[in-house]
Formats: C-alpha cells, sequence, structure tokens
RNA sequence: GCCCAUGUAGCUCAGAGGUAGAGCGCCUCCUUGGUAAGGAGGAGGUCAGGGGUUCGAGUCCCCUCAUGGGCUCCA
C-alpha cells in the first residue's frame, strides 16, 4: 500500500502532502510503504499525532524543506518530459536537485538555445497545468536494460549497469518514464513556482573524457512570491558585487587588454585601505615576535627544482623566464651536469616567477646556523606570487593571477606546535573581528593515502593541532585524510552577511620543504635536528579577503579602514577659511580627509557625492560654525550634530583611528 | 581547458544592413547655496581586435582576445 492510499483510505486531506518522513527516512506518496512503516503511520493517524512535532512520523508538506526537494526533483522529471516532447531525438541523463532548484543534463550535439529555453519552459508549464497523475513502478534490471535498448538512451543503460539493486523503480508521468529513485509528488500539477536559468556544458559523470552533455538549470519554490523574493536576494548579491563597487568607488581595476587577465591595479582609494589593514595587521605580528622580511619576485629555476614545485605545481606557475635564442648555445655552456633541460648556475639560467614564497623563506633560515633557543623563529611577508589559474576560473578580485599572501612561516621544534598553533589561532581571531567577521567554520584535515613524513610525526601533529584548536574554544570538525601530503593543516572559513561562506585563513604543517632544503639547527644536545615548518596566512590572498570585505560591507568600511574618513565642507565662500583650518587639524590627527570647496554645485548636491562615495564623517561649516567655533557632524546616512571643535574632533578620532 | 551568453563614450546602457545615441561623470559659464541630484553650453567613439560577405557592416559570417554564468580543476 502506498502513503496515498493510507490517507485516502483514512479520508486525510492531502492537498499539499507529497511525502511522509519517518524517522530520518523519507517515502513519497507513491512508493509502497514497508511493513513496519505502514504499521507506524496507521498507528499515528489513529492516535491523531501526525502532524505534532514530537511524532516519529510526519506528513511532508510542498513547502517544507523535504517537501521543497520533492517537488523540485519532480520538476526536473517536467524538464525532462518537456524536452522530450520538443526535441524527441535528445537523449536522457540524469536530473537531481540542487539547493534552490534542480537541473537535468541532455544529450543533444546541437545544444540550446536562450529560445529552446523559454520554450522548454512554457511546455513545463503545459505539463503543470495538465496535472499527470505520477505513477512508481518497478523493473528488474534486465528489463529496465531492455526498455532503454527500445528506446536508445544509451546514457540511461550506462547508468543502469552501475546500479548494485537487481531492481530499479520507474516514475511515469503520462507518455513520459524515467529511471528514479523518487521521491516525487503525486501529480504534476503539485510542482511550484519555477524558472530556467541557465545552460552549460558537462561531462558525463563529470569524466573530462566522457561525452558532453547539456545541463539546463532551473530554480523552483513553493510559489511565486517566494520565488520573486529568491530572485530578489540575487539582486542584493549583485548589489552588493566587489567588481561593481570596486569600480564605482574606485578601488581597484583590472586591464584585461593592456595589463593582462586577473593582474590586479590598487587604485589609490583601494591602496589606502590596503596599507591601513597591512599597519594594523604589522602591528599585531611584531607584538608577538615575527620578523618582517621581502623576498624577490623571482628567482633562478633550480629553487623551485629543489622545492619540489616544479615537479609537483608545475601547472599553476608562469613559464620559465628564457633568454633569447642566441643566448641558448652560451647557457649550455655554462650549465653542469645538472638537468639539461632547465640549466643551473651560470649567467644564463633561466628564472622563474614565484608561486610562493616559502623557499625564501627557508633561504633566511638557512642563511646562518641556528640554534633551538632562536625557535621558534618566525617569518612574515606580504609575498606577492603568480599562479597560471586557467582562463575559465577567473573572477574579480576572487580568482586571480597575481595576488599577496599575508605569508609567514614558522620554524620550530615539533614540540612547539601546539603552543604555536594556539597563538596564531589567537592572531587569527583577533584580526578578523576588525573586519566584522565573528563565525568560523573550522576543519582539521588530517594525513591521506600519500604523505611524507613518519606515522610518529603525524601522530604528534595531529595531537597537537586537535589540543590547540580545543585550548582556542572553536568548533570544528576534522575531515579525515583531507590532508596535503606534507602536513596536517587547520582551514578556518568565514560567514559573511549573506551567509555566504569562505576560506581564508590557514595553518599548516611541513615535514616536506626543511627536509627538501636540508634545513636543520643545533639542539641543546649539540646534535643537527631538522626543523619543522608552519605555513600560515589569515587573509590568504590581500585581493581575495578585499573582495570579501568589500560585498560583506557592500562598500560601508568601518571607519578605521576608510579611504576617506571625513570630509570637510564650506557651505558657502565666507567660511572657505574656517573649513581650512578645520581641514589642517584633523589632518594634524593622522585623519584621511579631503576639503571640498567646491562652489559651483549646491550643498546638497555635494553632500550627496560625499554620501555616494560611502565616506563616513563629513563636517560641515557654515557662517553660524565660524562665528561659535562649532563644527557641525553629519554621519554616513544622514544623522547631523554640532559639537565644539575640540569634542567633534575627539569623537570622530575615537571612531577613525585604532591603536 | 569545455559549453552558452556578452563586448558600443570614463561609468550604466539603447541602437539589429544606409550620417554613432541617452543618462551620469568630465570641461566652461550662470547660480552664493544650510544637509542625498539648480540651470545652460561643450568636449569625448577605429562600436574589443583581425579577416570575410555586401554598393554599403556596431548590425550578417569566421577567427582571436576578454568578460559573465556554469562545468572541470584547485598537490
Amino acid at each position: 500500500m502506498t502513503g496515498k492510499e493510507v490517507l485516502e483510505k483514512k479520508g486525510i486531506k492531502k492537498d499539499n502532502i507529497v511525502g511522509i518522513k519517518v524517522g530520518k527516512k523519507i517515502f513519497d506518496l507513491l512508493t509502497s510503504l514497508p511493513k513496519d512503516v505502514l504499521d507506524e503511520l496507521e498507528k499515528a493517524i489513529e492516535e491523531n499525532k501526525l502532524d505534532s512535532s514530537n511524532s516519529n512520523v510526519r506528513l511532508i508538506r510542498r513547502d517544507s524543506p523535504d517537501g521543497l526537494d520533492i517537488m523540485r526533483h519532480s520538476c526536473a522529471h517536467a524538464l525532462a518530459q518537456s524536452v522530450k516532447r520538443l526535441f524527441p531525438e535528445t537523449k536522457l541523463s540524469v536530473g537531481p536537485t540542487t539547493e534552490v532548484g534542480f537541473f537535468y543534463d541532455f544529450y543533444r550535439p546541437e545544444g540550446f538555445s536562450e529560445e529552446d529555453l523559454k520554450k522548454i519552459e512554457e511546455e513545463m508549464k503545459k505539463i503543470k497545468g495538465e496535472n499527470l497523475p505520477i505513477r512508481r513502478f518497478e523493473l528488474t534490471k534486465e528489463e529496465a536494460i531492455k526498455l532503454y535498448e527500445q528506446k536508445g538512451e544509451t546514457f540511461k543503460i550506462e547508468i543502469l549497469k552501475e546500479i548494485e539493486d537487481n531492481v530499479v523503480s520507474f516514475y511515469e508521468q503520462g507518455e513520459f518514464l524515467d529511471l528514479c529513485r523518487g521521491p516525487h509528488v503525486p501529480s504534476t500539477g503539485m510542482i511550484g513556482a519555477f524558472k530556467l536559468t541557465s545552460i552549460s556544458a558537462v561531462h558525463f559523470r563529470g569524466d573530462e573524457k566522457a561525452p558532453q552533455l547539456i545541463r539546463i538549470y532551473g530554480v523552483a519554490f513553493a510559489d511565486e512570491e517566494t520565488l520573486q523574493n529568491y530572485f530578489k536576494q540575487l539582486e542584493e548579491i549583485k548589489k552588493r558585487d566587489h567588481r561593481k563597487l570596486g569600480k564605482e568607488l574606485e578601488l581597484f581595476m583590472i586591464d584585461e587588454d593592456e595589463i593582462g587577465p586577473g593582474l590586479v591595479i590598487w587604485l589609490p582609494k583601494g591602496a589606502k585601505i590596503r596599507r591601513k589593514i597591512e599597519n594594523f595587521w604589522l602591528k599585531i605580528h611584531e607584538k608577538k615576535g615575527y620578523n618582517l622580511v621581502y623576498t624577490p619576485h623571482i628567482a633562478k629555476i633550480n629553487l623551485w627544482k629543489t622545492s619540489g614545485h616544479l615537479d609537483h605545481y608545475r601547472k599553476f606557475m608562469f613559464p620559465p623566464m628564457e633568454w633569447d635564442k642566441e643566448d641558448e648555445k652560451e647557457r649550455k655552456e655554462e650549465a653542469r651536469d645538472f638537468e639539461r633541460s632547465i640549466g643551473y648556475g651560470g649567467e644564463k639560467t633561466p628564472y622563474q616567477l614565484k608561486p610562493m614564497n616559502c623557499p625564501f623563506h627557508i633561504m633566511i633560515f638557512k642563511s646562518k646556523t641556528r640554534s633551538y633557543r632562536d625557535l621558534p623563529f618566525r617569518l612574515c611577508e606580504f609575498g606577492t606570487v603568480y599562479r597560471y589559474e586557467k582562463s575559465g576560473v577567473l573572477h574579480g578580485l576572487l580568482r586571480v593571477r597575481g595576488f599577496t599572501q599575508d605569508d609567514a612561516h614558522i620554524f620550530l621544534k615539533i614540540d612547539q606546535i601546539e603552543e604555536e598553533v594556539s597563538e596564531i589561532l589567537e592572531i587569527i581571531k583577533e584580526i578578523l573581528s576588525m573586519f566584522g567577521f565573528s563565525e568560523y567554520m573550522v576543519f582539521l584535515s588530517t594525513r591521506p593515502e600519500e604523505k611524507v613524513g613518519t606515522d610518529d610525526e603525524w601522530d604528534f601533529a595531529e595531537e597537537s593541532l586537535k589540543k590547540a584548536l580545543e585550548k582556542s574554544k572553536l568548533n570544528f570538525e576534522i575531515d579525515p585524510g583531507e590532508g596535503v601530503f606534507y602536513g596536517p593543516k587547520i582551514d578556518l572559513k568565514i560567514k559573511d552577511v549573506l551567509g555566504r561562506v569562505w576560506q581564508c585563513s590557514t595553518v599548516q604543517l611541513d615535514f616536506n620543504l626543511p627536509r627538501k632544503f636540508s634545513a636543520f639547527y643545533i639542539d641543546s644536545d649539540n646534535q643537527r635536528k631538522p626543523v619543522y615548518i608552519i605555513h600560515r596566512a589569515i587573509f590568504g590572498s590581500f585581493e581575495r579577503f578585499f573582495g570579501i570585505f568589500i560585498e560583506n560591507t557592500a562598500g560601508n568600511f568601518p571607519p578605521y579602514f576608510s579611504p576617506i574618513q571625513c570630509a570637510v565642507i564650506s557651505v558657502k565662500e565666507n567660511s572657505q577659511d574656517y573649513a581650512s583650518f578645520i581641514y589642517n587639524l584633523l589632518l594634524e590627527n593622522r585623519l584621511d580627509c579631503e576639503l571640498d570647496l567646491e562652489t559651483g554645485e549646491r550643498l546638497s548636491k555635494r553632500i550627496r557625492n560625499w554620501e555616494v562615495a560611502k565616506v563616513p564623517f563629513m563636517i560641515v561649516v557654515g557662517e553660524k560654525e565660524k562665528e561659535e567655533k562649532t563644527i557641525t557632524i553629519r554621519e554616513k546616512g544622514g544623522s547631523i550634530k554640532t559639537l565644539s571643535i575640540e569634542e567633534g574632533i575627539k569623537y570622530i578620532l575615537s571612531k577613525c583611528i585604532i591603536e
């Protein structure tokens, strides 16, 4: 007996019901229920407990999360049915749900156009209108393969072959049927408000060698209103888009044609913000015993051979800088008996743009003999690196080809890891909180199958990281096997105001690099001991973090990071001297401010200009203020107060200067 | 790298075979103003780049570059 039949038998209205949930198991109304589920359902109905929140058996309504998922699944079928009606030669693949909608993958070499998409959507609406009853039935795998052989659905046969069960389920609506494990709504009329949003190409099973399929995406919600709200939310995200705000607020630019894709120019206002962030960051790090260094952007290619980057990281590196052909002979002569293709030592050796800073920092460590007394030895740098990211993944500031890491490497003994990591976690929290980020998701990744380092080292290191995390009181999850081959790591993701999650901070242990470079220290027993390294970054990349920061604040930066903190505006010409006087006072107090003596525009227009530029404070002075030795402060958004010069400046400074 | 879409003034965009447009911004002038847009005039374009079709190409076709949304990738 199916859920539908039970409800009908018991006379329960099922207008908005799309399934039954027993414990964590979900059944649609079309599936024959196992005996125990059936019993429990009937019992719950008799005791009238179906909707009470503590009941183990519950009806799934279409607008609940589970209900939406069922409904979206049926949307995918309606999509496939629509496509088969309009383009019968199309072959079907799979059609699951997504977080807010659904998609279906089709094989159709000629693809679909935007026009096709509209037609498909219209046909889906028709299918919804037809309110076709949906039926579930089962076949043996053999029968199913036979059925699909008749229909020529080659992809379905492939999928069937991978299924282990011998009996498979089908769902049928009108002339359309599909291999599917469900669940589905009882009829096509039950699907909610939907819209097809995009088309993209994917490979069958994500395998690059497999044939290419066309994926059609849609979103679906219980009703038209929620669907519209979803699009409104998208608008909000669009409004905060850092690429748009970056242009409007003149923060950065990327000139793909003349300079190169993925290469960021920080404009004066963006650079001002960055410098404030750098100063703040550096002050904290110097307090914690870090040593700032600067290293070159290129190095002889052999450095990258030693570090192993050339073997493992090559596809993200820009090509080596080769000398002209005429120099080729000379270079080869200079080359010792090292790799012929690489060349080494001589004047004409190829150079390589750096994708990471660590080899330089190791060379600094190795530049003199280090004692155990020197450890932990902490180096930090705003190190600019270049990585050749594939063209399709570049995205504003969030994915670029040249970026500056807030990088640090800590050289230490293995028994210092725990304390050092817990110190690092404190620094991370302290710094991120200044940007309005306080919600974190933390992941500890442990040893993968392929790794360097001994099991003892891994045991000790993983345990140290765990203890440090526990001490930090951060909630964390363990990602078993997700560590990189050279050591375990902690990744920290931040949540922004729209609930989006971004990975920025990372703390990684490295058993590998010190060995590659034979980096050691002299211990108290006068023995050479191998040193351990922690790689860590808080922002990860200034560029990326800036993009996230822009979107999180919608360009309304906290006053202490604002590129222009205060605009001083004279009402008319006779107060210009007074405005200049106030402006100079602010400058003396290290405030970033602008003087607006513009006489060509109305006052309200000038105030609007500073509002649009998202300047947190304006000081407007006219005859009245000049007379009374006061200033009128307008905060962004419009609140206004008049204070004495001293009080007013004190107030603004308290919001704008961080020590 | 793959699929689809897009590329027109500094910015946002209209123009869809027949003389390159608007708003904002910029420059000049008028307006001397009290907390989010005062008025007038002006400058500004190899229509991403290259090739083709055509009497004639932002407009149609091909290639390249780049961007957007996905996919894949991200030791």
